[in-house]
Formats: C-alpha cells, sequence, structure tokens
DNA sequence: GTCCAGGGCCTAC
DNA sequence: GTAGGCCATGGA
C-alpha cells in the first residue's frame, strides 16, 4: 500500500472540508498584517489578536518602518490585548528592523527568495520559530510549506497516524512527503485542522470523542473512535 | 476560580 | 538534546 497514507490524508481533508467549508485563510488584508499576526498569535487566542491588530491600524503602526523607528512601549500599549505583550512588541520590532535592514522594507523581494533559504533566514530572527516561519511562508509568501502547531501533532496523533512525539520537522515532513506539494491545499488543510481542533480535539480530553470527521475515518478495518 | 489559546526562548540537567 | 519555567491577556 505504497499511497495509504496520502489516501488518508486527502480523505480527511475531505471530509474536513465537506464539514467546515473552505476556511479563507489567513484573514488579514495584506501580507505584512499576516506576518505581524503570526507573531501575535504565538500561544494566543485569535480573537486576543483581533484587538491588537485593530489597535496598531488604528496607531498607524502596522508597517516595517514604523514599527522599526516607534519606541518598545508604543506598540506594547497598542498589543497588550494579545498577551505577552513585552516579548511580542520586541519580537515585531526585531522582525521589522530584519524586513527592512535586509530587503529595505520589500516585501516581494524577500517573498522571492528560494523557500529554504528564507526558512533559515526567518528562524534566526529572534522571536520567529519553527511554526511562525512556516506561517509566514505559506500564508503572507504562499510557498508550499505545511504548517505544524498544536492541534495538528494532537488531531493525528489520537487519530493514530503520528506517535505525538516527534519533533516539529518531523512532523512537517511526514505532510509534505504524503500530500501533493500545493500551497493551495497546505493553506486550507492547516486551517481546517484548526477549526477541528478548536471544536472537537480538546487537550484536557485524552482522545478526540466528538470528532465528527475521525469518527468517519476508518483506519484498517476497525474504527479508531 | 480554573483552563486554555493558531509558541518560543532560556536555563538546567 | 530535551524537559521545565517563563512570558500575560481575555473569553468560556
Amino acid at each position: 500500500m505504497p499511497h495509504a497514507k496520502r489516501t488518508r490524508l486527502l480523505k480527511i481533508y475531505f471530509l474536513l472540508f465537506k464539514r467546515f467549508g473552505h476556511r479563507k485563510w489567513w484573514p488579514g488584508e495584506t501580507p505584512f498584517e499576516v506576518m505581524a499576526g503570526a507573531i501575535l498569535t504565538q500561544n494566543t487566542n485569535w480573537a486576543n489578536v483581533e484587538k491588537a491588530i485593530a489597535e496598531l491600524k488604528k496607531r498607524k503602526l502596522l508597517s516595517p518602518i514604523a514599527l522599526s523607528s516607534v519606541p518598545n512601549a508604543a506598540v506594547e500599549k497598542a498589543i497588550r490585548s494579545s498577551g505577552y505583550y513585552r516579548q511580542k512588541a520586541e519580537r515585531l520590532k526585531g522582525f521589522s528592523r530584519f524586513l527592512c535592514g535586509r530587503y529595505g522594507c520589500d516585501l516581494q523581494k524577500m517573498f522571492s527568495r528560494p523557500a529554504g533559504a528564507l526558512r533559515g533566514e526567518l528562524l534566526s530572527v529572534k522571536g520567529i520559530g519553527p511554526e511562525t516561519a512556516d506561517s509566514i511562508l505559506l500564508y503572507a509568501a504562499g510557498k508550499p510549506v505545511f504548517v505544524v502547531d498544536a492541534y495538528t501533532k494532537r488531531v493525528f496523533s489520537r487519530a493514530g497516524m503520528i506517535r505525538g512525539d516527534e519533533g516539529y520537522d518531523d512532523v512537517r515532513a511526514f505532510f509534505e512527503k504524503n500530500l501533493p506539494r500545493d500551497s493551495a491545499l497546505f493553506n486550507d488543510y492547516h486551517a481546517q485542522i484548526v477549526e477541528l481542533g478548536k471544536r472537537f480535539c480538546l487537550k484536557s480530553e485524552p482522545v478526540c470523542w466528538a470528532c465528527p470527521v475521525l469518527a468517519e475515518c476508518r483506519f484498517g478495518r476497525k474504527r479508531v473512535y
């Protein structure tokens, strides 16, 4: 069965799509807003991030030039609702400095670089780890990179498709290896996983009992759920 | 009051 | 190289 994993992954995506519809990610009007959101949403509810982004817009701080030039305190005040606001203000400023220093504040210039090389550069910026880097690559730059998050590990380990103790890059490789390398698919698949996780795969429960999608998936002869 | 959210860094072993 | 502490607000 050389394509068993691929078939399962595509089937799960199809079921998610059927249930939730196209997720239309990433919510954000511009690529820079998407990137800022990727930093602001680290371990934080998206509703809190939306308020922070609205506040940054209101104060005209949502640009690499503005962020890199204003004092930390001004950014902190605007993004307070997103939590970890001191760290995140520093991270937004650091990323903006990188953007303007390395690429003259020109996003298209940055996006024109190969995904692998750009990923390495992003990871060297303090405050940008693997998930944030991949979110930027996929949702702002449109590169075919699969984004892994806590929900991804939780859902697919409970579905028995991964162990759950793998490192970030191992899980990412699992999806990239077993799915067609398509940014539109990667984009919506990750968004679907988040939707599923939020609704049916809570941290505090040992398995996704109520998960309507995984319940329809049969692994081998027996149902997992 | 408790739990959790679309992580990542730093420090100990 | 990895487990554990830390960062912090706001909604359920």
